[in-house]
DNA sequence: TACCAAGGTAGACAAATGTATACTCGCCAG
DNA sequence: CTGGCGAGTATACATTTGTCTACCTTGGTA
């Protein structure tokens, strides 16, 4: 209960890890978006991949859930502040390009929403195509078989959902008057929906820039949709 | 080649199957909704589940995958018609009740869209509670390990948008300047999500009434959207 | 009647899996 | 120098799995 420096290194990358134990992880990456899923890796499988001794596994975790929840963690980490650096960026890459005169309909700034959104779009498809198999087993674990996988993943969900509803508040993406529950239902839609149109993406290589519009249309429609209803009054807020 | 009729039962429900088949088939469903994935089901645990021996199974299915073709392709014809049947029955009911004046918004009449997407979204879930199974595995599959599944189901999927889409235009919910791609496209994506809100229903009883309410208004939200953009000429149509 | 194929069972086998106990090696503290 | 500890290995064993071959039962048909 102590200090107890060395196993519960503070906040670093993973430098200091036992080996083994990034390889066994590396490993679970790999097997699992290939062929496998996270739930059901056999442990000694996953050992063989990593070219360990099986019993090596035992070292380091107690379950193969247990690895799971590393892994989902890690995918976590890996992707929460990053994707929210690069909706900054593209916020201001936007912004900073933007003309004078923009029509205003409902109180969105059209152009402006499409930009900020074609920017987003661009920038998330290429850091998926950069951590394939962290989108992979993201969308895969979220609706997979291990009922304490999906919890997880499904908060971390919740966190991305949150995250972007604050900046799209802080951003003033959508305008004021929007409710901030409603905010937070369209940023929930649209990341899971984001979560899965990655996959198509990572899948099928040659239709990429079709999905990234895809992506886009959608995402000002319901941007659309939710300010004019808004407008006029037409919203119901969720119910708790 | 030739007649063969009692192998290929020409469109009958399934009265004439081999029990031990049907069993093995009850046996998947059970098991794939609470503990495992289709993709790696053990044939013997299959078999033990069903209260069969292990070497029955080979009797009726080649592989594991070969039973999961079969259990989907079940799932396809169990909820295709049922669900058309039901939007059906839903927009007839709202049109019923539709009251004189209703304003217009953009080519859309928001009360009547409004009626019609409850009592779907109302009928749908019925629905879902009574073939929690299906949508189950679905989507788990949908995602899933095994390549087979994934995409025997993205053309269930696809099929499931389209006939939507067919619906809304029959039924005229959209305003008839909205291109058909892209009430195809907004089709997908609706069904998509209803699809992941039915897990969500189906896994949280105490949230039901407010899943449905999200439903409905994410729906409306889109529609919305689409009619208002299309009809301010800002849609972009899905590059092919 | 005899036959035969479909559906189901029994028993056996090699291979793979999870897990337990016991061994080795390098490192740092005392 | 030595003792302990973290990390990795070796070996072993009961269980479980997929699959093979052979047998039994039933209903229809030649």
């Amino acid at each position: 209960m102590q200090a107890d420096a060395s196993e519960q290194q503070p906040a670093a990358e993973k430098a200091t890890e036992a080996p083994g134990k990034t390889l066994l992880l590396e490993a679970a990456l790999r097997l699992t978006s290939t062929s496998r899923s996270l739930s059901n890796l056999g442990l000694r499988e996953l050992a063989r991949e990593a070219g360990l001794n099986p019993n090596t596994f035992y070292r380091h975790f107690k379950d193969v859930d247990d690895l799971g929840l590393t892994v989902i963690r890690q995918i976590s980490t890996q992707l929460r502040q990053p994707l929210r650096d690069l909706r900054r960026e593209a916020a201001e890459r936007a912004v900073q390009s933007t003309q004078a005169s923009s029509p205003m309909l409902f109180g969105i700034d059209l152009q402006r929403g499409r930009r900020v959104c074609h920017e987003t779009v661009q920038l998330f498809f290429d850091f998926v195509a950069q951590n394939p198999e962290a989108f992979i087993i993201g969308v895969r674990e979220l609706h997979g078989a291990s009922a304490v996988l999906r919890a997880a993943l499904q908060e971390v969900m919740d966190e991305f959902g949150a995250d972007m509803a604050e900046d799209i508040i802080a951003f003033k993406l959508l305008p004021e008057m929007v409710n901030p529950a409603v905010v937070l239902q369209v940023s929930n839609l649209i990341s899971r929906n984001l979560f899965q149109l990655s996959l198509d993406y990572i899948g099928q290589p040659e239709r990429q820039a079709a999905i990234c519009a895809l992506a886009e249309e959608q995402i000002v429609m319901l941007f659309t949709g939710a300010s004019v209803l808004q407008g006029l009054g037409q919203l119901k807020l969720p119910v708790e």
